[in-house]
DNA sequence: TCGCTTGATGTATTCGTTTTCATCGATCAT
DNA sequence: ATGATCGATGAAAACGAATACATCAAGCGA
């Protein structure tokens, strides 16, 4: 009664099924599977074969336990819900998979206590890599990459100390030509509507791309004359509609947005006002999305890189998992769009 | 010169450094992490602080060999870029994360092929269950996760069949009541722009929705009022230009979009062919997102239940692979919300 | 006080691969 | 012919945690 050879398997073969049916041993399989060039042809097409035939899948876990990788990559950025992330995230798993890569994606909601947390349990599971968003992060996060050896590179920013590893685009440049934009127009009092500068360096670097440029002019830029917004419509609807209500004679007649979404609720406060775009009102965003591109009059914006940051991000993390050569900062261009948001001051 | 105890540990501290600290065996360290209550309070603290003092992660790997599970969870989804599927995905992981699980996402852009075989590559990797988008998928699929034990949920259409557990709305009702308003206003040709039908049942439980509203009064869909397109603006702005090349008398004056981007983007093609939104062209969407929400005029639409979908897949899937009751089959409401996109035809 | 139960802990095996080392023909230079 | 080399393969030892089973002390009733 023992020994029933086929007799129904629970469900999954395994690596000794693989071999009993094609007739070698496990360690020949797993060489078939990762080092095919190692064994010869005729062994190599029956092992494929009874791999076929079994529907076999080798074991991750009991794979990843031996050879301390998973071939699984982790992104861990804000939020899913900025089409920005996705785009980059999008990329990023393209790359990834041609590579035989798996990514791995979770957000922290722009909290960075969270994100340390959830990277511990990636790093529980075995993701071998990871790519962030941004240049702040809690100290712990690096120290914990660094116990458990886990390359990774930060995105959306360049790291200017050379610290860590990073891919991105001047941030600070970026807004800095998009209000010299605005002064070139004859805009004098401009806004600004951020989201909250803790834990958020495009933030503060964007904020303070717009005080360089005014700066430059000898122009500054006054508390009153910036909002502080969460990354949603409505939230950037209601910041703006607090800039309205100053005084016609302090009330700027230009905003600087740091991101698309602000802006476009900006200009969802302008229209709820009735205050005409943009003869009364200039508004620019930041990531060129075609949240903004669809408005009417479009949205003025910086078109950022966000596929090539997924895709050079891919590239670096793949190169060091590999032991390859790569560049560790990368500073990619951006590129001013011009549409019907932005004018001269009526 | 032999045995240095805790000299330069590679980098990772494993239940034996734990347990020598703590003065137990790794079996306590075990019980301590999984089942707190076996093990005496005193004990218990002790290892507790071992843990924490070496930064002690246990190893996914390791533990989920010997435990067949991983607490991972997987959403395989069609793409990361459509504000819809990010929503839903959010909802997901937060749901998750509360109840200790992790979320692995992946996008298959529209290609089932390319769905089966990363889904294989996140069964290999121990994804313990799986969301999916929408109810058509290959048979191959659906044969991997019985064969491997994995239980999954069907999203964004129920499955009236009964063959797979599956949480959504009635797509086809969602268009069929949107295209009765319209003709209720008084539209009389009515034209439908969706996305490819072969592997999207969302897509074609919409336009049979369009078809019943408009049987009921005795009409139908020629397929000259009909455009396919792409989930991308520009390509919906072709199909739609497409549908106003139609002679005026054959021209539909109301068009349903099986989501907000294609909307949208024929919203873009009647701006640029001088047609006045929404006098001489009502269009409608669905999803109701800030894409649509934000046009002017504001894009009628459904409002799906994103949030309520990502939600009760979690829920679903945790009460499964804990053993749970739960209910199958969920069929959650959606609500028509109208904008200025839809009026009387001129 | 003895045997029995109970609770807490340790010992040893197991999960399914990868990988090191050994083996065994076959080929080759001498 | 012979020892050296090489290519292909198998046997067996990891990897790190979970867990069945054994152990041992304490508590209990008779």
């Amino acid at each position: 009664m023992e020994d029933k050879p086929q007799a129904a398997k629970a469900g999954r073969a395994n690596a000794s099924d693989v071999a009993r049916l094609a007739g070698v041993s496990s360690a020949t399989v797993s060489r078939t599977l990762n080092q095919p060039e190692q064994v010869d042809p005729e062994t190599r097409a029956r092992v494929q074969q009874a791999v076929t035939k079994l529907r076999y899948l080798p074991h991750g876990a009991a794979r990843s336990l031996r050879s301390h990788r998973t071939r699984m990559i982790g992104a861990v950025v804000p939020s899913f819900d900025y089409a920005l992330y996705a785009r980059t995230t999008s990329a990023l798993q393209r790359r990834l998979d041609a590579s035989g890569y798996s990514l791995v994606l979770a957000e922290h909601h722009y909290d960075l206590a969270a994100e340390l947390r959830i990277t511990g349990q990636l790093v529980q599971h075995g993701v071998d890599a990871f790519m962030f968003v941004g240049l702040d992060h809690e100290p712990a996060l690096f120290s914990m990459l660094e116990d458990y050896g886990r390359p990774y590179v930060l995105t959306w920013g360049v790291d200017m100390g050379r610290q860590h590893p990073s891919i991105g685009f001047d941030n600070r440049r970026a807004t800095c030509e998009m209000t010299r934009h605005l002064l070139a127009l004859g805009h004098q009092r401009i806004g600004l509507l951020s989201a909250a500068v803790e834990g958020n360096d495009r933030a503060r670097e964007r904020g303070a791309g717009v005080r360089d440029a005014l700066a430059e002019v000898g122009l500054e830029l006054p508390p009153e004359r910036v909002a502080y917004s969460t990354i949603a419509l409505e939230s950037a609807r209601l910041a703006m509609a607090r800039l309205l209500e100053l005084p016609a004679e302090r009330r700027p007649s230009a905003v600087v947005a740091t991101n698309d979404v602000f802006a476009v609720g900006a200009m969802m406060a302008c229209r709820e006002a009735g205050i005409d775009l943009p003869r009364q009102m200039s508004i620019t965003g930041v990531d060129n999305t075609d949240l903004g591109a669809t408005q009417t009059p479009g949205l003025t914006s910086v078109s950022t890189p966000v596929v090539e940051i997924g895709v050079a991000a891919a590239e670096q993390l793949i190169a060091r998992l590999e032991g390859r050569d790569h560049v560790p900062q990368q500073c990619l261009p951006f590129k001013m769009v011009m549409r019907g948001s932005t004018a001269a001051p009526g």
